[in-house]
DNA sequence: CAACTTACTAACCTTTTAGTAACAATCGTG
DNA sequence: CACGATTGTTACTAAAAGGTTAGTAAGTTG
């Protein structure tokens, strides 16, 4: 409504939607909000094994710069072994609902993307280029 | 409601939020279904001028991905010089005010992250790691 | 006492993504 | 006849993202 577009607004860090996609376009991080907005809190080798292919690098990464911003909230035991519990924040929990939104419109339409896709590439063949 | 978690459904190319984020996680699709959403038809070269920082390359496989995947329309003018116009297809626009969303919780919270990120660097030296 | 545990860190390597530069195609204009 | 206009393509290169492996701490179990 107030945003005006056509003269590179786009431009720099401002835009809202670069700033969401330089935040949460990474492979992980939005997978991990889903994960903890689903099942509360959980440990760092609980998360593994139900991602299940993500490296240990990039879970411990990922938390920690969901920590940084203030989407998760790390709780340390320390014990030993050491216990370590991740649970979202107020702010992640915001966030949950805009995602499941988009999960949804996936499940919906990423079928009929993929059609199209197909038949896409199938007519390849018969492309005016110019 | 209905999908379980806890032993690894997450894994493959089920998971909804995969293959969106598999879709468009990239730099560019997401902001140009944005553009052409406020824009209507658009030019290549008035997309290119409107981001203004997305080179060529980019803009036409970003472009041809779009179209590919029936999100995007293609019109071509067999003129000289050539004059290709885009504007969103239905299943583009369907997706639009999802993306508005969760540009709207950016732009209501990205401060907030902002501040967290600072402060959480501040007092990184006086981390408790074990 | 060796193996195992958890949650990491650090060094290194590979893969993916995006950018740059050069060129194509075609017609009208100077 | 070289040039510009428009929408591309192709090959090359740089940078970012992510994966692999090894190692650490310190106590528990066999």
């Amino acid at each position: 409504m107030s945003r005006k577009i056509g003269q590179k607004i786009w431009i720099g860090g401002t835009c809202p939607i670069r700033q969401v996609l330089d935040r949460f376009g990474d492979k992980w991080s939005i997978l991990i909000i889903e994960l903890l907005s689903h099942e509360g809190k959980l440990r760092f080798s609980e998360i593994a094994h139900t991602i299940g292919d993500i490296s240990q690098k990039m879970l411990t990464v990922t938390l920690r710069s969901l920590e940084s911003d203030g989407l998760v909230i790390r709780q340390f035991f320390p014990e030993i072994p050491p216990r370590v519990e991740y649970e979202l924040s107020e702010l992640g929990k915001s966030l949950v609902p805009h995602i499941q939104q988009l999960a949804a419109w996936g499940q919906t339409n990423m079928d009929t993307i993929l059609e199209n896709r197909k038949r896409f590439e199938e007519k390849q063949q018969s492309r005016t280029a110019y």
